[in-house]
DNA sequence: GGTTTGAAATGATCGGTGGTCAGTTATATA
DNA sequence: TATATAACTGACCACCGATCATTTCAAACC
């Protein structure tokens, strides 16, 4: 027997239903990954997922829903693999190369994360939101508890440790969002400027400092 | 006599149009306080304006350029107000919390600067582009410069200081930037969460961090 | 001072957007 | 096999950013 559920043509039970709608998803990261944010359409997504889109409604309250499904995936996606990566011992430079790598790995993540506040948070219902923040919150502390371990580091260092990492992940890659300027048309004043917010050691550099400075401010004992 | 150059209809005149074209600015401006990027809309700012769309296209090729506008002015205005408060010698706290505070208070700096790539660079020609990176270097240098006193730094370090910054606090002000939650409809988790991610303390507990990680690593001669 | 002229301003128009909803139709159940 | 239900459809809406042939005004010229 065909253990998967064949959705014929409507999606009666729940199963179903959570089925169409991840495949729906699926259809949305392709289409996201190929033409970036702003560029999505829902009717675009409709006729590439082979519905109407009147149907995308019925699996998703807004387009800024959708988008907060797939950033929550993401999330969770790449927390998976960072953690996956995270040893025993680290040094804070390892630490901070592997999580940038495989943050901008997940070609969906960043891109996501970045919007997340401004765009699509805007646009969602509060319980939509709240359900969000709580995602965040597990994931911080899924992440949280390996990286006290790697970086030898309490709880609450942790814990800080990861939330400043989103800050200056999303700090330390802005220029990557920018268009593509691969061309030598641009003078070299404007090269080298861009040269020097090259994101990986913006990053890596300044992930160190922060982590090296939290370890440094280790309350000694009353 | 009347130093301001009417413009009774028609701006002829390159000092007139240039004239209008600021006129058009402040009115944009003015708009985009009170309703933000994404409500923006062409045809409200020029019924606000007291013109009709098409006459905001003489002005500005796209309404993405509009914004660069926007923000090159405002980083400007800010800029200057920054460095007026700049003295000749400040620890790092003062100087990460009076940045802060000159560049929350620019209602329109943050918002635009937070947009600038991933959203206010695309559609946009690439000679304004490059204009464009060419008004941030120069700002970057013109504040390094005080910089560089009140912190002490030499001039490398203290250009690295300043792009700092613009780092962090894209990347701490984020939260600011979601949707307003003032009311207590939100339950003690989620409350917490946005409180962890307050942006002035979030900013400057780091900054110094930072700027003290970057004081540190001063090469010792070789 | 009347006429020419060219550019500033207009407004109708375009293709496309996110979102809605009355109506259609497939399907589980009785 | 008939019926009830809800998944799905597709026409429709208001609005968006952008375009461009046409109109209109003011400066330049004779």
């Amino acid at each position: 027997m065909n253990s998967v559920v064949e959705i014929s043509q409507r999606a009666r039970s729940a199963e179903q239903k959570a089925q169409r709608r991840q495949g729906l998803l699926d259809a949305a990261e392709t289409y996201f990954l190929e033409v970036g944010y702003e560029a999505f359409s829902m009717a675009q997504l409709a006729k590439r997922a082979g519905v109407v889109k009147g149907t995308l409604y019925l699996y998703f309250k807004t387009r800024e829903e959708l988008f907060l499904t797939l950033y929550e995936q993401s999330l969770i996606r790449w927390g998976e693999v960072f953690t996956g990566y995270l040893s025993g011992s680290m040094t804070s430079k390892v630490y901070a190369k592997t999580l940038y790598s495989t943050a901008l790995a997940d070609g969906s993540f960043l891109p996501l994360l970045i919007r997340l506040e401004h765009v699509i948070e805007h646009n969602v219902s509060i319980p939509r939101l709240i359900m969000s923040k709580r995602v965040f919150i597990d994931q911080v502390e899924a992440i949280a508890h390996p990286t006290s371990t790697s970086l030898k580091l309490s709880k609450v260092q942790a814990i800080e440790v990861v939330k400043l990492m989103g800050v200056l992940l999303i700090g330390a890659t802005r220029t990557d969002q920018g268009p593509s300027l691969d061309n030598e048309e641009l003078p070299e004043d404007v090269q080298n400027l861009i040269a020097s917010f090259s994101s990986e050691p913006l990053f890596v550099k300044n992930a160190v400092r922060l982590i090296e400075g939290i370890r440094a401010e280790t309350t000694p004992d009353i």
